[in-house]
DNA sequence: TCATAACCGAGACGGTACGTCTGGTCTTAGT
DNA sequence: ACTAAGACCAGACGTACCGTCTCGGTTATGA
């Protein structure tokens, strides 16, 4: 799933011929740029040089430094988007771990810089954001949207809800609080933040 | 308060002499040109060629198109950052109103994109997030979390909750729809917002 | 004679081995192009994809675009370097036949920007300067000279002339003129220089 | 005179602003690199980052490669183009004076390349060649010209001679033999070369 | 009051990076 | 096995902006 930004708007290089060499020294190199000096000063000379490659090499097959970084994204997470979430019939204890392991990724700074580079530029690059949203953001949403179903189903959210709200309720003040950077984001945050919201949902 | 980020770092040069007539002049086409092209690719050049300035006047009183930009904002928003927020008694409808309006305050497009270009910087520059931190979320927070703790005294919110979620529980699942673009924001979905995050909220 | 240049410094890819299709292909299509945007903007890549054959195909068998451009040349002018001056006994006659043909020849496009295209490439690429005054120049000079010597035989030009500065005579001001475009190269021309310079030469 | 090619075309930076240090700093770079690597290796590039000069500088003032070598080739020569011939009453010993004079300055190798880069230019660069034209081959040729007329009313050379057939007669033996590289150039040659064609021209 | 310092418009400067193009080499199917 | 196709590494191209630095010209105090 990794090039699909890329395949959609490229004029189709044979991708069969594809080099699986270039094409990883180049994430490599961007990676560790990216950890460096960060994604504004990332600059596509620089990952050439690093990764001993072509510049043409890096535009053939991605569009942007945006196209790179995502690879670079998807690459790192490891795990598809849109796997479902852990559902052990307890919905207070399964978003806790979702949300301590995701509190958890956070830590790595290359996480968060890529992350935060993501967000700056969906601002920017309209066609970015919305690989980004059918890539990732619709897929996840969904996923959480599919638990919440199925805790509506065992009687512990309120079926009267907005389950697009519901998730925004769980995934926006932790997104607010990272982005702003307005607070510390620990296991005790994401544990207080699902009992409040679970609050709020249930019948 | 508008110049502030600028006055803060500049090694001052005299401002008494400073010219208003250039100051509007790159604060206008600054706007405009938010407007035409967005924030990426939005160029000093550009800037200074319409206002019909020298890039030195430019760099003489802003450090950064981002300053500038910040700039262009608190001019847009007229209103004090940190003003209180409407205290009837009723903190279902004072909140309903607050959001109201600032959901369409996102309604315009220059408003839209000049936001955004912030989000976009703060992710890149950390000095730029500090100062915005300072000079708008700060403020309005603490406005923000005195009209909660006002609501606490009348017994409409629990007191066992910690402000800072609180706060963000209203924020954040409202800038986390405009950021991503998941959703429309209109009346229908704030007043659904405050209504199901005062459920938690309540005693 | 055609590849000289070429088979001399490879290191000899099996030459029978060799498609006289891609080889004519190649020829035609540079020849073509020539024409159509002269030698500085001619690249090997557009020989390439004209004469529908891989780069390698070219660099298989010719060293650089020059060597292409020279077998072109040779395959243009048909007739060997080096073949004998007409001799009627008539030096005067001999040599306004031989320049009027020449003068005649540069009046196709392609032969004249071929041949400019050797000249220029003769100043920056001294191997190749090398080659064509072994394949062209030499030859011609010394069938020349051969008939200079034939006229000192017949008591029609000075015996203690050089030779070789006889023989720059006749070129050397065609070359000039058609060099620096500084006059028209017509019979007129090419027979009042070949009287002029009989003048300097007969005893 | 230097900058003329370059003055025609630009659509005019104000030429009194421009920085004489860095025009020399690049005349200097490109002098030096003609010297080292020949015209055709010669880099926009190389030349930048040897002068220490932006890019931009030398396109600021210079639209090819070919005419900052042009710049160089004028700055070199140090004499102008167009300087009348010396006049002593004897042709002969004029002509001797001045072909030693030019044979000596093309010992100097940056002198030998630079003028083979002329001349390689030339032939694929109309525009070159026309600004060539203008500024160097024709002042001389009129400067030659002149000299031989005077030569005429003196009774040194035939009146039923066509002049620019004249001048070419000295000066296409002689190009023809630098730019071929068939023979030395040495004040010998150039003896031998205007008695040669005198005898031509005499009455 | 008028000298003089500062800001002003303009834009050249040394640089960095862009995205494209071509050169010459290497790899991959396919015939 | 040799070809055509074309991806690969390399690096120059000419352009766009960056942020700094002169240049005169024009205010607008403050001596």
């Amino acid at each position: 799933m990794a090039d699909n930004i890329a395949e959609q708007t490229r004029r189709t290089p044979n991708p069969r011929r594809r080099s699986q060499r270039a094409r990883n020294a180049i994430l490599d190199a961007a990676a560790e740029l990216l950890g460096e000096v960060g994604y504004a000063r990332l600059t596509m000379e620089a990952i050439a040089s690093r990764a001993r490659v072509g510049k043409q090499t890096i535009y053939r097959w991605w569009p942007s430094k945006a196209a790179v970084v995502f690879d670079v994204f998807t690459r790192l997470t490891g795990s598809e988007a849109g796997e479902p979430l852990p559902d052990t019939g307890d919905l207070a204890t399964d978003l806790k771990t979702v949300f301590r392991a995701t509190a958890d990724e956070f830590v790595d700074p290359t996480m968060d810089r890529t992350t935060r580079a993501f967000t700056a530029e969906i601002q920017n690059d309209e066609e970015f954001a919305l690989a980004v949203y059918e890539h990732l953001t619709r897929p996840n949403t969904e996923a959480f949207r599919n638990r919440l179903r199925s805790a509506q189903d065992s009687g512990q959210v309120r079926t009267d809800i907005d389950l697009d709200l519901a998730v925004e309720m769980f995934n926006g003040p932790f997104q607010h609080r990272w982005l702003l950077r307005t607070g510390p984001i620990d296991h005790a945050y994401t544990d207080a933040l699902v009992d409040t919201v679970l609050r709020a949902l249930r019948p």
